[in-house]
DNA sequence: TAGCCGTGGAA
DNA sequence: TTTCCAAGGCT
């Protein structure tokens, strides 16, 4: 035989050069991001994997420098309420991140000892964790041994194993198998350096369109490029959003945030023309726990004109 | 499992 | 201008 071939999913030979090829990769052409600096807690990772569910790194940075500066720890966030929380969180998107964040500072406060937990389960019983968030902060935080299957990686495995543009809908079993037998021994951070790496390397050169394969450490192994680059079926689109139930929600949001109290349905009324689609949206709102109506009939984030619960009690039922 | 959940910058 | 997309999670 002369030239290697790109080996089967299962078993790939060579992990250990692989390994070392993107690694010596990462070492030089990572991004400085605050989140990865060996001092970051294992609150600043959560409050960073957080923030970077679907919202690009530029984005995050100064949201998560000034999130930080007002509570650096899970503790300080449990005293605040959900609506300072969502208040924060401003323009990110996604708001019920903050909601789910705001809850993990209380759950961690009240049941992990103000420390954020180190399992897997633990984690993965908290509101907005998933399976990549708790496999993320169990290898960042802690230098755990666990896959991270963030869409970097995947597309990253897709291409460099699979030899396929890019990865199914969701994660498949073969994919976590396979993702698990590239890991690197146990010893010492290795493993959660391979899974920064890979996502880092998803990131900066493996993207979705163009792929940057003149600068990337591994592109002699990649099963896609031998194969010629053959386009895959591209990922499904999401619903228009222009004019959707989804910008009216955002708009009426807007709205809240930026108002230091209740607001009158008026000023809803303003955000948003469509009556029908406004009191939709604002239904939802309500039901998702995201804006609260008072009695006297104003709308407002929720624990807003109440006291913020005491340090240490939310959790405890009553008095 | 497919559809929904925000936002704004880049192509 | 429109389209695409960015370290997911939940139902």
């Amino acid at each position: 035989m002369s030239a290697e071939r790109p080996a089967p999913a299962a078993g790939i030979t060579g992990s250990r050069a692989l390994e070392a090829e993107v690694t010596r990769w990462f070492a030089v052409s990572a991004r400085d991001l605050p989140w990865r600096r060996p001092g970051a807690t294992a609150w600043e990772v959560l409050v960073s994997e957080f923030m970077l569910q679907q919202t690009p790194v530029p984005r995050v940075l100064p949201a998560y420098r000034a999130w930080l500066g007002r509570w650096p720890t899970a503790r300080a966030l449990a005293a605040a309420t959900p609506g300072d929380a969502v208040r924060q969180w401003g323009a990110l998107g996604y708001p019920r991140r903050a909601i789910r964040l705001h809850a993990c500072a209380v759950i961690i406060s009240a049941r992990h000892g103000g420390r954020v937990p180190a399992s897997l389960e633990a984690l993965r019983e908290m509101p907005g964790v998933g399976d990549y968030t708790a496999a993320a902060v169990t290898s960042f935080a802690f230098g755990q041994r666990h896959a991270v299957l963030d869409t970097n990686v995947r597309r990253v495995l897709a291409r460099l194993v699979g030899g396929r543009q890019f990865p199914a809908g969701s994660v498949s079993a073969g994919e976590r198998a396979l993702a698990e037998s590239l890991l690197p021994p146990a010893a010492g951070r290795r493993a959660a350096t391979w899974s920064a790496a890979l996502m880092e390397l998803g990131a900066l050169i493996c993207t979705p369109a163009r792929p940057a394969c003149d600068r990337c450490p591994v592109a002699h192994r990649c099963a896609w490029r031998a194969a010629g680059m053959p386009p895959g079926p591209p990922p499904r689109r999401g619903a228009p959003y222009q004019g959707s139930d989804r910008q009216c929600r955002g708009s009426l949001l807007a709205v809240l945030r930026s108002a230091d109290g209740p607001v009158a349905p008026a000023a809803l009324a303003a955000a948003w023309p469509d009556p029908a689609q406004r009191d939709r949206a604002l239904g939802a709102l309500l039901f998702d726990g995201m804006a609260v109506r008072r009695d006297d009939g104003l709308i407002c984030l929720p624990g807003d004109g109440r006291p913020p619960p005491p340090p240490g009690g939310p959790g405890r039922p009553g008095a």
